[in-house]
DNA sequence: TTGAAAGCGCTAACAA
DNA sequence: TTGTTAGCGCTTTCAA
């Protein structure tokens, strides 16, 4: 049962006047304490922490010993003040718990890390439409906002622009097309699963949802129906996951609870896909890739463990998180933006166990999984 | 493809002189514009934006509605050079992929953003003894540094000290004992699961380890090899997952190989506990919970899916969360603490179907899941 | 190369 | 209740 020092408390003289103290802790030592015990001014000590600032030597090495000795670090915050860059970019999140997210984020981290900026980070559960938070995410000035997975209302994105708040979003869309966007290839993915469940030989399909004010899920969806229609066959069945695990556990056992039950089933995220595939191993019975067809969409890591083997859409975070970057950093430099607004990146299916095989088209890949690419005439089979 | 707006550049006068501003983007508006556009003084706006400041009812609506029409939001970074308060906390953590961070990392947030405070995100890669970043970390003059599952130097402790930083450690200990520390009971739970596995009539155990350094991994495997060793069983073997899926993976190929195999293994994390389940499961054959007893440490949500029903040791995430803001709440307002700096919270041996039961002692918990408390002697069986 | 001085956007003590 | 004033810790002209 150690006890805390508690020492160094008290005052502290600071130029003429005494700085006042908190009770317990010194204040964090200042340019100005490191000037005056190195006897120089607090330009010299400013001069020593900037890149590229003109110092001899001599004082340089006067300072840094100073400042070694006070415990000094320059404080960013107030150097934030006059420079106007605070080198934080913020980050809203709907939920980090998600597979792919935390992917996302953690290499996300990394590569800003190398560039300089670190990540102030909001979870935002969603939002929905409305959009709570708009005012707190707006006061701390960050450099730039990133806007992933989480509904952007119009207001909001008005506000940014009126606060001169630079601002990208990643996979989700400004609904009036005013912010730059990135995501992934949304509709393509979605066509190219119908393509390959038809393939497989498949007849009744179904889609479980995310949330249907998510651009994310609802082009996913809107890619696979098309297709299923323009193929000749039914309408998906539909029902909502809301991207989390519980719910679409739930979801996965109405649909194979229905008298018409799907031999396929494709989910708007992997988080949801693997819970169909339990439900459908654990709970009916099913052998997936055999009796029953379950898709996924982002490639989350785990998706690739041998108890899973989940057949999903790619989600190349790494080259989108190098794009995304690239965006940002043009935002904040206040570039014109010359490009779309609105990019894509397209993955590609990968191919594992979960889903029943086509006769043709498997491809493998550089990293030793394997993809799929649609034969003849573009996958189109009539019906 | 749609254009950048691009518009409102240019300057706009403040005061007697005009401000610079950038290319293509005006400067955000600050409470001086506001001020001058409702016709009142600087103070009132920033009243106006003050808990309990008092202002005119009229005045205040002036203000905000200037406010609203330039867009404006106070500047917390500014703020903070006043107040010495940014709201926002540092949290340097060594990898968000761990399952358990994730969720840690999730729920804290949650639980911060009601208290006002916001999360800086500091990703460690584990540091293993050295501490680069030390001064990045204090540059940023976070109101407090929170270190969760990061190695540690006794010089980071001693800088922070220094430079009057707020600490906590989550679940890694300061080595000089110095620094508030809250983890959870490590070698209780290693104990507790040897115990378990004595009791479910295991002779050849092992321990798949984190890092070497990591006090977290070691003091689980010393609570573990203690109580072995006091039943008077041989030392566990031993293998290095590096808290992670693969090497996890290689570590347990490794011990299942050798001639004496393990018939119990215990893993340092949830994480590799799953990489050893999948490794016995699906390459050599093993049913868990039979043939051989796979524990883990976390008690991570994902353990509890069908496919897994990993045994594991919980650690009660939500309640260390309180305990850790409560903690940290302490260390910003400077008071005096006498209780104990390291605290561990204990959980329970959430009991599922990866090792075999033993004869007694499996109790309901209230959540609908099993715990194992050990029967008789304390679970004592000498040999 | 260096220091003095002004000011980034905000708050808080004081006086009105 | 309000405005004036003096900083918070730092950077950055401008002269020296």
């Amino acid at each position: 049962m150690a006890k805390r020092s508690g020492g160094k408390a008290g005052t502290r003289g600071k130029g003429v006047s005494a700085r006042p103290r908190g009770r317990h802790k010194s204040a964090p030592p200042t340019s100005h304490d490191v000037a005056r015990l190195a006897g120089v001014s607090r330009a010299a000590v400013s001069r020593t922490y900037t890149q590229g600032a003109s110092v001899a030597e001599r004082t340089r090495e006067r300072v840094l010993k100073a400042a070694r000795k006070l415990g000094y670090r320059p404080n960013l915050f107030a150097r934030s003040l006059k420079t106007r860059r605070s080198r934080i970019l913020g980050l809203a999140i709907s939920d980090l718990r998600s597979m792919l997210y935390t992917e996302f984020v953690q290499l996300l981290s990394d590569r800003l890390a190398v560039e300089g900026y670190r990540l102030l980070l909001f979870v935002t559960h969603g939002w929905g439409g409305r959009d709570p938070g708009i005012d707190e995410l707006l006061t701390y000035h960050v450099d730039a906002l990133i806007l992933a997975s989480s509904t952007l209302s119009s207001r909001l994105a008005e506000e940014c622009q009126r606060a001169s708040m630079p601002v990208v979003m990643f996979n989700n869309v400004d609904p009036e097309g005013r912010v730059a966007t990135l995501s992934s290839a949304n509709a393509v993915g979605g066509r190219l699963i119908a393509d390959f469940l038809i393939a497989g030989g498949h007849r009744r399909f179904a889609y479980i949802a995310g949330y249907d004010v998510d651009s994310t899920s609802s082009e996913r969806e809107r890619g696979f129906a098309a297709r299923l229609r323009e193929c000749g066959y039914e309408a998906p069945l539909r029902a909502e996951g809301r991207f989390s695990f519980a719910d679409a556990s739930v979801a996965m056992r109405g649909l194979l609870s229905t008298p018409g039950a799907p031999d396929a089933v494709f989910c708007g995220n992997d988080d949801m896909a693997l819970a169909a595939l339990q439900v459908a191993q654990f709970e009916y019975g099913l052998k997936p890739g055999v009796d029953i067809s379950i898709v996924g969409f982002d490639n989350a890591p785990m998706t690739a463990w041998p108890c899973f083997g989940l057949t999903t859409y790619e989600q190349p975070i790494p080259r989108m998180i190098e794009r995304l970057v690239e965006l940002v950093k043009v935002e904040i430099e206040g570039g014109v933006m010359s490009v779309s607004t609105h990019e894509s990146i397209a993955g590609d299916l990968i191919v594992r166990t979960s889903a029943r095989l086509p006769a043709q088209g498997i491809v493998p890949r550089a990293d030793g999984s394997s993809t799929w690419r649609p034969t003849g005439a573009a996958g189109a089979k009539g019906r």
